[in-house]
DNA sequence: CTCTCTGCAAAACATTTGCAGTCGG
DNA sequence: CCGACTGCAAATGTTTTGCAGAGAG
């Protein structure tokens, strides 16, 4: 029941520093590819596991790809909150949907459904990537 | 630019039946089996295949399920919706979430993004489920 | 010393693609 | 007849797992 303790190895210091060294999404194969050009000697699946297990212990927020890989990225807050992903060059900023939470659950209890959690993801083009990108798509 | 005609085959016919037979979202890999324990002669690919035409033609929804793969049900509006669905037995209602469009967008244009769009699913657990569960989850 | 963590490669999975034969219109 | 459709298997790409050795506490 007991969950095991983490150790505080190079690698999972290497982790750690990546994420914290930006403020986007990054899915495990980037965070790999990063960490073996900055010339950390790091496995893919041990960058999986670290990634898993960073996630359960609740520091790191996960959301899907248009793709369904997972991508991940430091909590900024302890709150529940929800992101609005850039579709070009994936930069993220946590938005805060007041009253949603409650809203949701209302809706799920409606039709007799309990225990209701949601998905909520905003991808849009930011400032910058819809000057770049003009009127054509 | 036009897109290629298509042809009303068996296989295809059989997808469209094992859709309709249900309310429920089901994955390229669920169809098959039933297709298959129907005895239904149709190989994998042809069903994926099938499904993402159906889904590009706009005649099913397509949402992604917790591990990440495509699951499709047919289409019952053609207005833009969402869907509650049952952690446990897979049943889906569509609910209507009244002004999210409007929102989600006029929260996106508060931090500066354009060509907002949204993903929102709600998993929860129904009523039969719920009970049949009892307190321990 | 003990037990978790690591790396590598194979395994497990979902999905896509190449190709030659089939069949709808 | 023409070419879209089909099945199969190989190819892809992501994530997981088995196992023996290394290192944290």
């Amino acid at each position: 029941m007991s969950e095991p303790r983490r150790r505080t190895t190079r690698q999972r210091l290497a982790v750690d520093a990546v994420l914290r060294s930006t403020s986007d999404f990054l899915s495990a194969q980037q965070v790999h590819l990063r960490l073996r050009e900055a010339g950390e000697g790091i496995g893919l699946a041990t960058v999986y596991r670290t990634l898993g297990q960073m996630f359960e212990d609740g520091r790191l927020d996960m959301i899907r790809g248009i793709d369904g890989e997972a991508k991940y990225r430091f909590c900024t807050t302890d709150r529940h909150h929800h992101h609005l992903v850039c579709r070009e060059c994936g930069s993220a900023v946590e938005v805060d949907l007041p009253g949603t939470e409650t809203w949701m659950s209302s809706i799920g209890g409606d039709y007799g459904y309990t225990d209701v959690s949601h998905t909520i993801e905003l991808f849009g083009r930011c400032g910058p990537c819809t000057t770049r990108a003009g009127g054509d798509g």
